[in-house]
RNA sequence: CGCGGGAUGGAGCAGUCUGGAAGCUCGUCGGGCUCAUAACCCGAAGGUCGCAGGUUCAAAUCCUGCUCCCGCAA
């Protein structure tokens, strides 16, 4: 198919890979304007830029679709429809309804669930048992489109944000090529969403969102640590600096301390109280320091049972 | 030049401000105790103190340059 994709993460390249590996001619690839990042702040391109520009790919990165000027661009380009995977903008009506198959959209969630920008994340924080993609034809909502096709998996018991993040892109991906001649074709059929979604809007993840409320129960923080890793992963104060946890256990303990204080520290971790239950450290990194495990880290920084977190 | 922390035996840290014998908690190896042990006791090995210059009688420590790692910010 003659196509325009539109994406900006690397939860897009993926997609835009199998695109061409396809064979699909991909007419124009779309993304967001560069941006400073890193600790240099330098200029860097997205990662669908750089996949794009790998494979010759020519690449537009407009300020907003909506602009005049770039839906002309767009008409020029003609595609029979346009791929949109994570692309982080708002697609007017007027290029929803431009291409002949219209605007197709892979989004990570079993939609109705987790409409919005971080669906992935929050579906492991909710503890969700199954999480998955589908594809749909979008319209003027917030990922309320009508769907082609979707695909479901199970949640590993340690999944991470990262690891589902990886696993549904590969799936999206490949539903995306299956189910594109078979749009066509017109052996799928969009069919319509219940319209109220039965999740909170899967908003964006924020780094705010990493701040550990020690007075909720270790069940629901373990949950949450593992959404949010790798980024912008969950952390708490020590001693005024700021450490992440990154792998933890929860213990079905009480200790009589109050939520946030340490309970023990040594070689089985450094164990926190919670408002239930309580949470054991094993991997952490402090500020200015490598990830590590906690054993090692209280070898030679001594932290006194009471200490408080937070 | 966005802001900041760091590099010290195998691991994690202290020591750096206020130059003057390389330290702590572990690990490793040997021995002992014990029914036994990740517990306890005794002993040992193991370090160009990131790299390169400079100051000094003397530099992990002060000065200059460089490399690498990390947090913030995105």
């Amino acid at each position: 198919m003659r196509l325009v994709f539109m994406g900006t993460p690397d939860f897009a390249v993926g997609t835009l890979e199998k695109l061409v590996e396809a064979g699909h001619e991909i007419v124009g690839v779309v993304t967001q304007p560069d941006k400073p990042k890193g600790r240099s702040m330098t200029m860097q391109p997205t990662p669908v830029k750089a996949v794009a520009l790998k494979h010759g790919l020519t690449v537009y990165q407009p300020k907003r679709v909506r602009e005049a000027e770039f839906q002309e661009t767009l008409k020029e380009l003609a595609p029979e429809a346009i791929i949109v995977v994570a692309f982080g903008q708002i697609i007017p009506d007027s290029i929803l309804n431009m291409p002949k198959y219209g605007c197709i959209n892979v989004h990570a969630s079993l939609l109705p669930k987790y409409r919005g920008a971080a669906p992935i994340q929050w579906a492991v924080i909710d503890g969700e048992k199954t999480a998955g993609v589908t594809i749909m034809k979008m319209d003027a909502g917030l990922d309320t489109g009508d769907m082609y096709s979707v695909a479901e998996i199970p949640l590993a018991a340690d999944e991470t944000g990262g690891s589902l993040f990886d696993k549904l892109s590969e799936l999206g991906a490949q539903l995306l090529v299956d189910s594109l001649p078979k749009i066509v074709s017109g052996e799928l059929v969009p069919v319509a969403q219940p319209a109220e979604s039965p999740t909170d809007y899967a908003r964006m993840i924020t780094k705010e969102d990493g701040r550990i409320d020690w007075t909720k129960g270790a069940a629901e923080l373990e949950c949450r640590i593992r959404g949010l890793i790798p980024w912008p992963g969950a952390f708490s104060r020590l001693n005024g600096k700021t450490l992440k946890l990154w792998k933890i256990q929860v213990v079905e303990e009480e200790s009589g301390l109050e939520p946030g204080q340490v309970v023990s520290a040594g070689k089985g971790g450094l164990v926190v109280q919670t408002g239930k239950g309580q949470l054991r450290i094993t991997d952490l990194q402090l500020e200015g320091k490598k990830r590590m495990e906690a054993d090692a880290f209280l070898r030679g920084y001594a932290v006194e049972p009471g200490t408080r977190l937070g």
